[in-house]
DNA sequence: GTTGAAAGGATGGACCT
DNA sequence: AGGTCCATCCTTTCAAC
């Protein structure tokens, strides 16, 4: 499965309706992008071109984003990974957008959500240390005002997938 | 790069010692895995071989994990994203080891982490909708004791990447 | 590290069911 | 729609230098 993605430029986001075959060949995927078009088709039960289709269409339809190599964080010496609940008490956009733009410029933070309830926002931070941490947590806070940080550090990695849960015939 | 990963039987998981090439490729890879042997090459400007033999090494050593397709979860209709704080009373092997295994069998548990402090673990679950969080959250509760949940319901996606912060000349 | 050659896979066309 | 065959191109893989 080599092929050139574009960076999934103007992907239809919108729902794109999913038989068992395509339900199979995602499912594949997304364990092992590296199977070749002759495996899926065998293992989906079609054949090549088919198959090839189909994978086109996932692709342009955006319901397969991009195919990446996924990398041990700790051969890369990030041993620590950080979970942080923060609480805000600016809400205005400007606040929004300059938090927003902190966060996609720092590598460390592998994932933010904005939430509903009392806690505002949670961010995935996997760095080289505590120390990091810190480094990290200060450079944050120097840049926009935030109001409660709590941060829980991984002791241990118990599952951590990219495989989605594929749900079975609906819509 | 389509390759036969083996689900990286063996892999020397300690310390590696990555140069700049070394990081420039993993770099590419883990951002498009797509790219081709000639395109690697020729951005860390070197040639096909060595850049070759260099990434079977990583895959050897197991910094390269695994080459994956990322799905959009909106998509598949998978449009509610939760993280769970939970509080256990229950500190036994024999608690740890179903709570585990509980978790490792439920496909919309993306990400498990055991946690140093007050909240004994976090989780994050993918799921259809709130109904459906209610329905993995009834399961979980029935199959093992836990002694506190809070849910965070993510609005919004800020950011979400595979990528890791490649750390520059260490080690 | 470079070149190049052999094998296998990807892409897409033509045609059939 | 999907299946088969095929032709061409591109990549991977590895040997020889």
């Amino acid at each position: 499965m080599s092929e050139h993605l574009p960076p999934n430029a103007g992907a239809a986001k919108t729902n794109f309706r999913l038989d068992d075959v395509d339900r199979k060949i995602l499912s594949l995927l997304q364990e092992d992008a590296s199977l070749s078009l002759d495996q899926i088709a065998d293992r989906v039960g079609a054949s090549k071109t088919p198959v090839w289709n189909r994978i086109r269409k996932l692709r342009e339809a955006g319901v397969i984003r991009r195919q990446v190599a996924i990398l041990d964080p700790e051969a890369l010496g990030l041993e620590a990974c950080f979970f942080v609940l923060i609480r805000t008490s600016e809400h205005d956009k400007d606040w929004a957008a300059r938090f927003l733009k902190a966060l996609r410029e720092r590598p460390e933070v592998i994932e933010a959500h904005r939430l509903a309830g009392d806690i505002d926002y949670i961010l995935k931070v996997q760095v080289r240390n505590a120390r990091a941490y810190d480094r990290f947590y200060q450079s944050l806070i120097g840049e926009v005002k935030i109001h409660n940080v709590t941060a829980l550090l991984s002791m241990e990695e118990i599952k951590a997938t990219s495989a989605l849960p594929i749900p079975d015939a609906t819509r």
